[in-house]
DNA sequence: TAGTGGTCTAGACCACATC
DNA sequence: ATGTGGTCTAGACCACTAA
């Protein structure tokens, strides 16, 4: 690993005139760069850390920095006494980490899903503009029915770019997208921007919804990334909130 | 600093039979003690990471861990070449940290408060919920109209225990209260939880925000707590969405 | 020039999991 | 018994700030 400045009783640092990247980040970006290219599948164990300290040619506290970092990014999870592994999102806890409605009174039923329709269009403005598409780009869209305990609550429309998830239309959809979308694309989400609004429903979907039309709902605007940054679906939502909130905390 | 176990090239750690907390961690905790009491006020320089260690009688690198999760909870600042400081939330920074109103187009005006009424009482139901107060407990319940590029848009009630908060009610709020809080009445708010709801405005609030009765609006339901976990204020906000929206990230 | 935080290393020991 | 991550230490050098 080449040192561009920075410390280190063993090594042989010196400080370049300009841009400062510290050891750890670049052992970060190496390691980053193999979990986007899938070189370690979610789930798979990574070698050890002096395993990788000996590779990259650092100490082991800088790989471990590294592997630290990348731990708060929710891309890997570390067991002692086990080893470190690439995170998978498809247990419990990591369904919630992009699902924010809570029922009022305690207890979190997982949410079931009914998909509406699903096709593969040209794609629209608005999808052009949240997923960054050239004028000829092509989408697959896919409107879903979601319940909680049984009763409907959340009108989603999901648009991805055709290019990066080719056959999804055929796709049996699970309930949790994301795992999917890694385990058959290679895509991981790394980060959503939500952008929320109240809003009167519409005709069409208070019916869906199966409630009077007016009626107030929840607007969710989702834009999800990849590990690049790069946007990679779109996701309109509607929620009715009336026995239900969305969860936010402030730190 | 007394070992309840861990490692420690110089020490004499050992194994107890239950409970395990690292050094740093004792370290943290006590810390966190001193800035809850407020011993360093906002603001301060704390003595130099060196000083700490010599004093609490760990090695520079176990301060260091406990000052770097202080930093991560955004209760201290740490400047290179200068010294670590007690975190200060009055700057632009800071404002947007627990206040999630973005305009939908570009530019963050910061925004602007009118003070309706201010009165102190017996706590309601709702209050005692929130803020876990016995039923003879007061508070300071303030009424207040914001307003973002001159618009007015949110309408919120804050209420805050009176014992915490003596004589607040004759204070000239400021538009960053959380700052009032921490110079005047000694506490800090670490954390905020937000329940958010989309409703439809009742007439009273309708004709304060400028809109008609049953115009759709963002309700935000906020407790926040201080550095021991202790909810010290509730505030509920109804937010005209038409131009504006609440920014959620998700990691 | 002196002092601070930031980075990097090397090595020790501990807690945990597995065999 | 072995290997993993977790903690703690000691010491070196670098980048930054201020006097």
């Amino acid at each position: 690993m080449e040192r561009s400045g920075g410390g280190g009783a063993g090594g042989a640092g010196r400080g370049d005139a300009v841009g400062f990247r510290p050891l750890y980040r670049q052992v970060y970006d190496t390691l980053l760069r193999r979990l986007a290219d899938a070189v370690w599948q979610p789930g798979q164990i990574l070698p050890s850390e002096g395993q990788l300290a000996a590779e990259l040619g650092v100490s082991q506290g800088t790989v471990r920095k590294a592997l630290d970092a990348l731990t708060a990014d929710s891309l890997l999870v570390r067991r002692q006494g086990r080893g470190t592994f690439v995170a998978e999102h498809d247990d419990k806890q990591s369904v919630f980490r992009f699902f924010k409605l809570r029922p009022d009174a305690g207890g979190a039923g997982a949410p079931q899903s009914h998909v509406l329709a699903i096709t593969e269009t040209a794609a629209s403005v608005d999808e052009r503009d949240r997923l960054a598409l050239v004028r000829s780009a092509r989408v697959v869209r896919c409107e879903r029915l979601r319940s909680l305990d049984g009763r409907p609550c959340v009108l989603e429309t999901i648009s991805v770019p055709a290019a990066l998830f080719p056959g999804i239309a055929a796709c049996d959809l699970p309930n949790t997208l994301y795992s999917l979308y890694a385990s058959q694309f290679g895509i991981t989400i790394a980060v959503a921007h939500e952008r929320l609004k109240a809003v009167m429903l519409p005709a069409r979907e208070a019916e869906l919804l199966g409630v009077a039309s007016g009626t107030p709902a929840l607007e969710v605007d989702r834009v999800a990334l990849d590990l690049e940054e790069r946007p990679v679906e779109w996701r309109l939502s509607l929620c009715l909130t009336d026995t239900v909130h969305y969860l936010s905390v402030l730190r």
